[in-house]
DNA sequence: TCCGGCCGATATGTATACATATCATGCGGT
DNA sequence: ACCGCATGATATGTATACATATCGGCCGGA
């Protein structure tokens, strides 16, 4: 009585999103999942209503779940959300950062300038890390979680092309930073802002892939 | 198979949460609901896992789920996300609203000068709808939505004490709306966040009720 | 009298059986 | 040959039965 099947298939079905196992529009049968996590139907119900819940899953025919298929307006909207989330992060971080967290940024940033170019992904993530905490909104970064979690099937399909960005993405975290610092919450928020709209034209460059009309075949 | 189960039992629990009748930490018992409602556990525990989902129940003793306790910091920090999401909805609507959806919130707030005071909360509704139509944003109207779903159990707490605060009310809308003609999206978004934290403020001066750290008894 | 452990009660977690709606297939009619 | 309908298959929705963990109370001993 652990509760952890539910949990446990809803992770794995959310890792295999984010690896293309399961693109877009692929069913998500209750049986055959069942089957294949060796449980029964009913954890598997419970995972993928989580799923449903958390916009990764839609009812498709005969109101079986499938796998959203993510259309580029959506999308457009989503990163917009994402970019007013962020940039309203970058903001209260721009008032509420201690001089330590300050000193940490600095830091951070300074071993992002002479990192290697393919380590960009981890430090990425480790700056937008260090504003979640320094912003001190535990809602506000759950708000971001949730949205970002909607992005992935758009990132999976796309496998991360952010490589070549990571100069530009370099010089924009500085100018983030520098707002940060010098406790411009205005400059930050626009910063940040014009950083995720150049993250989603970068990934939504790539996408001249057709966009699947085609809801056929399994994962 | 209608799928129908579940969503009225969730949308029964949210209105009996809204109106108290659930205060927090009230025990959602899944048998007793079961019979209650009519129906076996299985729709039960899918309405009660989605409520959990929303925020509104937590895990509590036995594994079972209870009405969310909403401490004083948590909900400070849930309506300063409020304000920042409402401020971002704000300032998309100046840069956005067309010029007819300008002249009905014109018209709106002129409508709204000459109504009593007790048609106030209905109007406030409908600004703030106004503002989420022309700000043309749907992914941040339904986090707004998620986020004020998570006021309620504050909300039922103290019942409605805005009345008073409707002359006051009333000017801050007129702020944020003279924002939004002049298309000044900074100042949109701050009139926004002040309307948003006097709000808070004054539902948060009635709060002088023991916080009830006892969680017995029933609903 | 108080403390500790055993034990029954009860509620949740999981599995399985049944009801029902939808889709596909095949037959018959035109 | 094609269209329409009936029939069967299959998947989801719901109910019920079983497994298991936790909480409370009772009993025994110090």
């Amino acid at each position: 009585m652990s509760e952890g099947s539910a949990a446990k298939i809803h992770a794995a079905l959310i890792a295999r999103i984010a690896g293309g196992a399961l693109p877009p529009g692929a069913a998500l049968a209750e049986t055959a999942l069942a089957s294949e996590f060796g449980v029964s139907r009913t954890p598997v119900r419970e995972a993928l209503q989580r799923l449903a819940q958390d916009g990764l899953a839609e009812r498709g025919a005969r109101r079986a779940f499938v796998i959203r298929r993510p259309d580029p307006a959506a999308m457009a909207g989503l990163f917009e959300a994402v970019g007013e989330i962020e940039g309203a992060i970058a903001a209260l971080a721009a008032h509420r950062m201690s001089e330590v967290e300050r000193a940490g940024l600095e830091a951070l940033l300074a071993r992002g300038e002479t990192l290697p170019g393919e380590d960009y992904p981890a430090h990425n993530l480790a700056f937008h890390d260090a504003l979640r905490r320094g912003a001190g909104s535990p809602v506000l970064a759950e708000v971001l979680a949730g949205l970002e979690l909607q992005t992935l099937p758009w990132r999976a399909l796309n496998f991360s092309r952010d490589a070549g960005r990571s100069a530009q993405s370099r010089a924009e975290h500085r100018a983030i930073a520098d707002a940060i610092l010098a406790r411009d919450a205005e400059a930050a928020r626009r910063a940040m802002q014009a950083h995720v709209a150049g993250a989603f034209l970068a990934l939504s460059h790539s996408n001249r892939n057709p966009p699947q009309t085609d809801p056929s075949h399994d994962a």
